[in-house]
Order: C-alpha cells, then structure tokens, then sequence
DNA sequence: AGCAGCGGCCTTTTT
DNA sequence: GGCCGCTGCT
C-alpha cells in the first residue's frame, strides 16, 4: 500500500491517507479528483481493512462509476464484492426497493423517465385545469422538479398567487397519478430516499451502521435532497468524503447547490480541507485561458492552478462565416491534422451548448466521409421503437403503468382509440383500480360490473386484454426474448415499424439492438432490465473503442479529457444561453460550463463562432461573439474575434424572436420575401475568391433567399460562403 | 377510428 | 424548421 502512496502528489496523499472522519476535497480541474477517489477506497480497504461493503461511494454519471470501479479494482488486484458504487439514483433504487414495505409504492416500482413525465403531466393539465394551455407541461414540471429537490410534497408546496394555487393542485394528481401508477420519477427517487432515512430511525440505523465510509463525486453539483440523504446516512460513523470544485457547479437548474460545500463545513465543523491545485492535463496556456474566463465570476475562493506541463500553443480563435462554415472547419482541421499524422481521429472532442447544434456537425463529418462518436441526445433510448417495447415490457412487468399503457393499448392500431381508453380510465377510477388491472380482469372474465360498467368498450379491449394476461402468465414461464419476440408476433409490430417508410429499415434494427440487450439481462430479470434501462443513459452505452472524434454537450464533457478540444457556437444567446440572460447566478454558471469546457484540453483548444447562424426557429439570424470571449487576453488567443457581427447591419437584441416569450407577438417577423434566385455555383465549378485566392465549388445550395456555396480551396480547406457577399467570380465551368 | 393537412408553438443543459 | 395537437374528411 505504501507504493500507492508514491504515485500521488503530496496533497494528494494526504487526501487519500486522511484519517477517518469528515474531509472535503476541492480540487481543481485535471488534479486527480477520480484518483484521489480510487485511491481512497483501495486505502480503505487494503490499509484501514475496511470490508468492501461498508463502503459507498457515489457518482454522477453511471460511466464514472463504472471507470471508478474498474480503477479500484486495478489497484487492489481484486474484485470488490460487496462495495456499493454508482450514482444517486441507482443506490437510491438499490435502497428503495429493499424498504418498498415503507414506500407509497411496491417493490415492482418503475420508474419514469422525462418522456414519461411529460405525458402524465399533460394528462393531468388536461384533466384538472379549465385553461389547459396556460400550462406549459415542461414549466409546470419544472416547477415541481424544483419543489421535490427541496424536499418539499404537494402539501408544502408554496402557494403565492392564483397560478401556485393550479401549479399546487397539478402537483398533487400527478403525484397521485404517480403512486397510483406504482411508478416514480428521477425526483421521487431522492426525495423518498431522504424521506426514509429522515423519518424511519430504524432504516437510518440500518445504513448508517453498514457505510463506514461514504464517498462522492461532484459534490458541488448535489441538490438538497441528495445533501439530506447523505447526510443522514453518514449520521452514525460521519466519515463522509467528499470532492468537488464550486467552478465546476453546472446544474443549478436541476437543484445542485454548491453551498452545499458550504453546509458541509457548517455541519462538519471538525473537517480536514484539503486543496488540489497541481494540473495533470493542460498546458500553462490552456490554464491561463480558463482563468482569465472564471476569475470574472464574482464570489469565489480563488484558486491557484499550476501545471508542469510546459506552456504550449495559443488557443485558436476562428470567426466563421456561419454555422455551416463552422462545422466544415472543425471538420476540415481534423482532417487536415489526421491526414498529416499529427493526430488521431479520437483526439478531437468538439463541445456545444445545446444537443441541437451536433446537427450540422454531423452533417459535415457524413460528408468528409469519417465517423463520429456522439454522446448523449437520446441517441438509442429515446427513439420511438426503443421506447415502445420498452413500454410493453414495462405493462406487463407492472399493469399499474398508465403511461406505459396509454402508450402502447392502440400500437399498432388495434381499433381502441381516445373513446374507449376514456370509458377505460374512467371504469378504473370508478373502481379504485389502475386501468391495467380492469383490464387483466376483463381477460379472465371475473367481474361482470366491471364489464358492465364498460359498456360497448369491452368488447373492443377484450383482445388486448387477453394478450395482456397472456403476456404476463409467461412472464416467469419463458425467457425474456421469448416474451419479447411473442409481444411482437402478436402485435404484428414488425410490420407496423417497417411500413414507416420514410427512415428505411433502422427502425427495425433498433428493436432488435434493444432485444440483443434484453438478452444480456436474462439472468437478472426484467425488473433489473427496466430500471438499468430508466437510469443508465446513452452516453453510458457509447464504446470508447472506435477511433473517431467525440461530439458531445458541454455539460456532457464534464469529467471527461481530450488532446484537442474544440468549442463551438461561442456566440451570445448560445453561451451564455438567452434563457440565462436575465439571471446573474444563471449567468455565472454559463461562465463555469465555458470554463469547464476548456479545461478539459489536454494540448490544443479551439475557440469557434459564426457571424451569424440558424435560430432555433428557423430564420438566419447575425450572431455577437459571446461575452465571454472579451475577457481572454489577445496574447492567449491565435487569431481574434470582431466586436460587432461582420454584416454591418446594427446588432439588434430584439431580432432574435427566440427571445421573446411567446405569445408577446408585437414584433412578429415580416415572412421573408420568398425571393428566388437563381443557382449560379454547381459542384466543380472553378472560381475565384478576392482573399482566398482560386477554389474548386463542393455544393451549393439555395436557402433563405440566398446561395450558400461550399468552396474547396487548397491550404485553406472548405469555406461556406455566402453568394451574394463573396463576389466569387466563377472561372471555369 | 384513423388519417391527412394545417397552424401554433417551441428548444438549454440530464440522472 | 420540425413537432404536436386539432380539425375535418373518409
């Protein structure tokens, strides 16, 4: 054990060989964070001889547990049986699930993703409010995603206006709707958890003896409930261990409180503090740059960051013409790079503010003929027929699933449409039972009143019903793809997926991706697959093994480090976001998510915006270099950015109807005069540009009463120009 | 009941 | 530009 030792850095070392009792980490970007972590928990249990089972520790994302994981057990030569490690919602599942007996809901709970959430929430605005659409389901949901982080129920909910009163009362029948279901959300998962722990002194006991030692990652990103719980759960052997950096606070709007760093040293005043400034990743410059980007940020212990890495090169600043120019130059610098064999296609990560803008990227490496790894944006998961026989099997794991139901009764249509599922819900609620269970009843024939109650609907759910029963009666006879390929014969859903004609055949290739999953779950059973399926998230599921350049959000690169890293989109109303512009705190953390972006470059970093670019609705828009980019010193910076957008037209917030909410329609957008232009570029026409020099044309195409050409020219690589301001002069046909 | 066509509305980030 | 929900036709 005392080689472990060796490998760290002095501050390190004390972190790791602590003694026992509360210690709090905070430590800067690249320092060894997860090592501090790993090391830890193999000093527990080879040093201290702490059993693996006393110990938990926690993280964010289930592929950093994963990665913990594998690394403790790459240090101690074993397996570590018995040492709770995975993220909040897993051990709150693990937790949940043992002590159902006190839960409003059973053992058999599912739990229900955003999707899921936003349906029942619409069901609920549609049932329980007179002026539905006043209601955003998505506001209204965040609104109690809100309540429930504080730990707040229905009945604490605070009621200030009129509207609170309705927000209050959709609070109340969704939660119904919910224990009704048997089911739960993300939410619910903390907030049961720290309920129990907070109220059963018994359950409290219990886990509190078990964990001698309780670990977590990220700390500054925990919420009120996940304080509570683990709070509560380090009530008996407090030695609580945890690591974080306030900087590295991104999701405030999820309910992460980083005074909970705070609250730490409040309620654990016999704390060790211990600081990790020393940088493993980065050049001096590229430290240099974060720097100058966070110190702006007001209340904040400043940090000293140092590496020994050597000052390295400038980050690159490149202004695009717009947002298509952007991804052809991202795309066109690593191929550049790749093709001179001064990189490797997985060195690269390009970063962005919001999963929409991976479009265009996508596009371009399509077109340069090279693969990319996207993380995240629901890329298996959330699509449609993934979604569906997930559904399937979660009604007949548990029939109390409405949403579940709901979704798939009438899939493929089977002639039970909105009349009936309503004389349905409404027959069930007559009866206190789900409308799963009339169902599972009406298939056996038991209860006349149920069926007389149904009316002319039982005949038209009788089929269903019985396919239902039919399912479940196999469900501990057959395998898991054998009940997974009878849902398909008897629904004929192999059909219905292929019949979508417009996205070919890979629809059908999804279900049976997810099916190669199920497989894999056979042994552990369809409750386990369910609920890695609602917690385990796409981009826990990516094989790092290709080699080829990562796409992924901003906050998705959290944690994560590349040689080469790429920034895009840095332009007012993307970063910092316009929905962040109103609210310092929110303005500050869209600092931190550009700070946490480029700290996560080991050598080189690329700082890109457009002149002007798409709006999410639709129209170009002329865009303004992010505010944040001010505040970098020229001398760091390769290149620089304009101050105003280059079209010479006056930088109008106003424009940007994105902006505006809804509904305020004072200035609604003229509609573009559909001027038609001619095509005058075509593919391999030879033209000439006045500070390009000679180009060869890639594409054109017109768009928005304008001609976008993409033009080859050699050493430069692919420019997107737009035609009427290029004066490109066509040079051979 | 189901489908096509249309208009309004919307997009931040994730376990 | 794309989704979703509504409407009106079959």
């Amino acid at each position: 054990m005392a080689d472990l030792l060796n490998e760290l850095n002095p501050q390190q070392q004390k972190a790791v060989a602590a003694p026992p009792g509360p210690i709090l980490v905070l430590a800067g970007p690249g320092s060894g964070k997860t090592r501090v972590l790993t090391y830890r928990i193999a000093y527990l249990i080879a040093a201290l001889n702490v059993p693996a089972r006393q110990i938990m520790a926690v993280t964010f994302t289930n592929k950093a547990a994963r990665e913990m994981g594998h690394r403790v057990e790459g240090l101690l030569g074993e397996k570590t049986n018995g040492l709770w490690l995975g993220t909040f919602h897993a051990i709150c599942g693990r937790i949940l699930r043992r002590e159902a007996a006190h839960l409003p809901v059973d053992s058999n709970f599912v739990i229900y993703d955003a999707d899921d959430q936003t349906a029942l929430i619409k069901r609920v605005i549609q049932e329980k409010v007179f002026n539905s659409k006043d209601y955003n389901p998505n506001q209204v949901l965040s609104r109690i995603s809100n309540a429930k982080n504080d730990l707040l129920g229905p009945e604490d909910y605070p009621v200030e206006s009129y509207r609170d009163e309705t927000i209050q009362a959709i609070y109340a029948a969704y939660q119904a709707y919910l224990v009704a279901s048997n089911a739960m959300d993300f939410d619910d998962m903390l907030r049961y958890t720290a309920h129990l722990l907070e109220t059963q002194p018994e359950i409290r006991e219990k886990y509190a003896h078990r964990f001698q030692h309780i670990l977590v990652d990220e700390f500054q990103d925990t919420n009120q409930a996940q304080y509570n719980l683990l709070y509560h759960l380090a009530s008996h052997h407090r030695n609580l261990f945890v690591v974080g950096d306030e900087d590295q606070s991104i999701y405030r709007w999820r309910g992460a409180d980083y005074r909970n760093v705070e609250r730490f040293a409040e309620n654990f005043p016999q704390r060790t503090t211990i600081l990790l400034e020393q940088n493993y990743r980065s050049t001096q410059t590229i430290l240099d740059t974060a720097v100058s980007v966070i110190n702006e940020n007001p209340h904040r212990t400043e940090k000293k960051l140092f590496t020994a890495r050597g000052t390295g090169k400038p980050a690159t600043a490149y202004e695009a013409l717009d947002d298509h120019d952007e991804a052809a130059y991202v795309v066109d610098t690593i191929v550049t790079q790749v093709r001179q064999g001064q990189a490797k296609e997985s060195d690269f990560a390009i970063m962005y503010r919001t999963n929409a803008q991976s479009r265009l990227l996508e596009e371009a490496f399509r077109r340069a003929n090279m693969s990319y790894r996207l993380v995240g944006a629901q890329r298996f998961y959330g699509r449609r027929e993934v979604k569906d026989m997930i559904a399937f099997l979660r009604v007949i794991y548990n029939p109390k699933d409405e949403v579940s139901l709901a979704r798939v009764i009438n899939l493929p249509a089977r002639g039970i449409g909105a009349v009936t599922v309503d004389n349905l819900q409404k027959c069930a609620q007559g009866a206190g039972l789900s409308s799963g269970e009339v169902l599972l009843s009406l298939s056996d024939g038991g209860s006349n009143a149920l069926e007389e109650r149904l009316g002319s609907a039982a005949a038209r759910l009788r089929p269903f019903s019985m396919l239902l029963a039919d399912w479940r009666g196999q469900l501990d006879q057959r395998s898991l793809t054998a009940l997974f390929d009878q849902v398909l014969l008897d629904t004929g859903y192999e059909a219905y997926i292929k019949a979508d004609s417009d996205e070919l055949q890979d629809r059908w290739a999804n279900v049976m991706e997810l099916r190669g999953v199920l497989l894999e779950y056979e042994a552990l059973g369809l409750g386990v697959f369910l609920e890695a399926m609602a917690l385990v998230a796409d981009q826990d599921t990516l094989p790092d093994t290709i080699d080829a350049p990562t796409l992924l959000t901003l906050h998705a690169a959290k944690g994560l480090e590349f040689p080469q890293v790429f920034i895009v989109g840095l332009d007012e109303h993307y970063l910092p976001h316009s929905r962040s512009r109103d609210d310092e705190e929110a303005l500050a953390e869209e600092r931190r998510l550009f700070y946490v972006g480029i700290t996560r470059a080991e050598d080189r970093l690329y700082l890109v915006r457009a002149l002007r670019r798409r709006s999410p609705y639709g129209s170009y828009e002329n865009m303004l270099p992010s505010r944040f980019l001010s505040d970098i010193p020229e001398a760091l910076l390769n290149g620089r950015f304009t101050r105003e957008n280059g079209w010479g037209k006056g930088y109008d917030v106003d424009q940007f109807q994105w902006d505006r909410p809804y509904g305020s329609s004072t200035q609604k957008k003229a509609p573009k005069p559909p001027e038609k232009r001619a095509q005058r570029f075509y593919p391999d026409m030879l033209v000439e540009h006045p500070v390009y020099g000679e180009g060869v044309v890639r594409n054109s195409r017109l768009e928005y009463g304008d001609e976008t050409v993409e033009v080859y020219f050699d050493g430069l690589g692919l420019k997107a120009l737009v035609a009427s301001l290029s004066s490109l002069e066509i040079k051979e046909t």
